[in-house]
RNA sequence: GGUCCGGUAGUGUAGCGGUUAGCAUAUCUGCCUGUCACGCAGAAGGUCGCGGGUUCAAAUCCCGUCCGGACCGCCA
């Protein structure tokens, strides 16, 4: 190998020495006589200085925008007066430059990706990547994968990998088919989660497990979710949920030291669920800022306000001074987010104005004392069923930190758990009640009981959520161990025995020989690097992401197949009829 | 499936009923020996996403459609 360093590796150590670079031209200042470069590789960036009487001059010249060459010559100090500082302060004076392959000129310029229309990136994925800001987040991620390596080695972790062609299981999401060709008419599926095979590890006996496991979903996406998306997947024998919680805990505050330098204070708080339901409408709150809600449901009960009156929620949350516009704008987010409307009210005095300041002349002092109202500052409330109303109002909370910045009074990063979600969840459009995390979540041992009857709604889990700036970074739950207990959670959400034994059927028998306690969590590692990255789309840290739609814009995937491909699998595609 | 926002030279944008469709940057040519977003002079580059309608006249207004993004539903 002819190159000497890598760009960003040189140091004023080197100066005087003869080296030998090799990069993309960042950047070309042709001065007529004297042409300066700038000579960029993913470490770093050189300026190099070709003098027109050198050898270089003439085929320093044909270099432009984004072509590949390689610069031999002195890396030195910087003439007195044209020093920058740092690095800055030196330069190479080329005395011999090769170009090693030239280049069409880009479609977008590289050093304004920032603002280029984001389907124009994507196509030209292999420019984008070139940029140092997408180069620090893929670097930054694979930092992170060493952290996490290294971290859960050196705590017995075993790295298993399980796989991608597998058994279709009502996880939740619709799963991405694929079809078996030998075996005519039937299909594996592409893992939602490896969630039954880590299991599985655990009955096996292998304690302590590990896999950034690639997963699966064919739902639609957003700016923070892909359907294909990568978990770094964990789990544990012989643990209760605060063994999984603390080991956790020293993981990711590991990772954060290793990767940001930033030191997350442990143990992480933990909000239980009905908590970060009732104070932030949100079962992932974003706890850099406060902003609680007040419960007002008593004020109004049965009252003259209607709306408000025979509302099994009332929630109020205390913004700043805000102008019509502002409220008819979280009016739209309110109702877009399940609620009816977002009533509001303008403290003036030891009362209120605007919007229903008539209903409430009776409750005025006792809605200033709750909330602490200032002078001129606005109340927004919700009513309604009560997930709706503390849902919408969680929205407009957001809202409110989007548009007065509060999150940036808070720390750059807050990490919490949220616990003690409910076990089960009634599900209205089927009128059946369904799992709210996984049926293999163990439910508290001191619900068991409730079972079966009209509280089971009250069970708690033992699951949790790792949550970083409002964003779900990992879930997770000790696991049912029990067959009994485990043949009581399928009865609860209406799986009979035999609809059990055709779904998970090896999982079944599997629990019967021996199973020890376990519980374990998957992260979301591309949302968690998207937010110690600082991005606002998890695109920005996947190297070949998808767009809204689900297309890969460079490789032009999903496409037709030959029809000899659909042939050999036994299919054939149904003409669409509109 | 739905709501909202957007689509104008390669890129980023202005124009919002009558313009030769403007600006910046990139590209090309010429000049230039200390630039560092180099500078100066010039050139080329546009089916104003597509289709239809209104109008004497449409990039501009209306309808449809396609594409992109954010969100709801959906999805841990």
């Amino acid at each position: 190998m002819k190159r000497t360093a890598m760009i960003g590796h040189l140091t004023p150590a080197h100066a005087g020495q003869t080296v030998t670079l090799q990069g993309w031209v960042n950047r070309r200042r042709d001065l007529g006589g004297l042409i300066f470069l700038e000579l960029r590789d993913r470490s770093g960036l050189v300026q190099v200085q070709v003098e027109p009487d050198s050898a270089a001059f003439a085929d320093a010249d044909r270099l432009r925008a984004e072509y590949v060459a390689e610069i031999e010559g002195t890396y030195q100090a910087r003439p007195e007066s044209q020093r920058k500082g740092g690095l800055a302060d030196f330069e190479v004076i080329a005395t011999r430059v090769k170009v090693l392959n030239t280049a069409k000129t880009t479609p977008f310029e590289l050093e304004k990706g920032d603002s280029v229309a984001e389907d124009i990136r994507l196509k030209f994925r292999y420019l984008d990547l070139r940029r140092p800001e997408m180069q620090r987040n893929l670097v930054l991620r694979s930092k992170a994968v060493a952290a996490v390596t290294e971290y859960l080695d050196r705590e017995g972790f075993v790295q298993v990998e399980t796989p991608m062609l597998t058994k279709s299981t009502p996880e939740g999401a619709r799963d991405f088919l694929v079809p078996s060709r030998q075996n005519p008419g039937e299909f594996y599926a592409l893992p939602q989660s490896p969630q039954l095979f880590k299991q599985m590890l655990m009955i096996a006996g292998y304690d302590r497990y590990y896999q950034l496991a690639r997963c699966f979903r064919d739902e639609d996406l957003r700016a923070d979710r892909q359907p294909d998306f990568t978990q770094l997947d964990m789990e544990m024998s012989f643990v209760e949920l605060d063994d999984v919680l603390s080991t956790q805990e020293g993981l990711m505050a590991h990772v954060f030291r290793e990767t940001t330098g930033v030191d997350l204070p442990v143990p992480f708080p933990r909000m239980a669920y009905m908590d970060a339901m009732n104070f932030y409408g949100s079962d992932k709150p974003d706890l850099r800022f406060d902003l609680k809600f007040t419960d007002v449901t008593d004020l109004f009960q049965g009252g003259e306000f209607k709306a408000f009156a025979a509302a099994q929620a009332v929630k109020v949350i205390a913004a700043p001074e805000l102008t019509r516009k502002q409220i008819d704008e979280l009016e739209r987010i309110a109702k877009q987010n399940g609620a009816g409307g977002l009533a509001w009210l303008k403290r003036d005095g030891d009362g209120f104005t605007g919007g229903i300041s008539k209903f409430v002349t009776a409750q005025a002092a006792e809605l200033i004392a709750r909330t602490g109202i200032e002078q001129g500052g606005t109340l927004l409330f919700t009513a309604g069923e009560w997930k709706k109303a503390v849902g919408a109002l969680g929205a407009v909370r957001l809202a409110l930190r989007d548009l007065f910045d509060l999150a940036a009074a808070g720390p750059q990063f807050h990490i919490s758990w949220v616990t003690e979600f409910p076990q089960l969840e009634f599900d209205d459009d089927s009128g059946t009640w369904t799992y709210m995390h996984h049926p293999f979540t163990a439910p508290h041992p001191d619900d068991l009981d409730l079972f079966g009857t009209d509280r089971q709604g009250e069970i708690r889990a033992q699951a949790y959520d790792l949550v970083l700036n409002g964003f779900e970074v990992g879930g997770g739950s000790i696991r049912i161990h029990d067959p009994a207990v485990q043949a009581k959670m399928f009865q609860a959400i209406g799986f009979s025995a035999d609809q059990a034994r055709d779904k998970f059927g090896f999982f079944m028998d599997a629990l019967e020989y021996g199973t020890p306690p376990h519980g374990g969590i998957a992260w979301g590692f591309d949302r968690l690097i998207m937010v110690m990255s600082g991005a606002t789309s998890i695109r920005e840290v996947i190297a070949f992401p998808k767009n809204n739609r689900g297309v890969d814009l460079m490789a032009l995937a999903p496409s037709p197949v030959e029809p000899g491909q659909l042939a050999d699998v036994g299919l054939s595609v149904a003409t669409s009829e509109n």
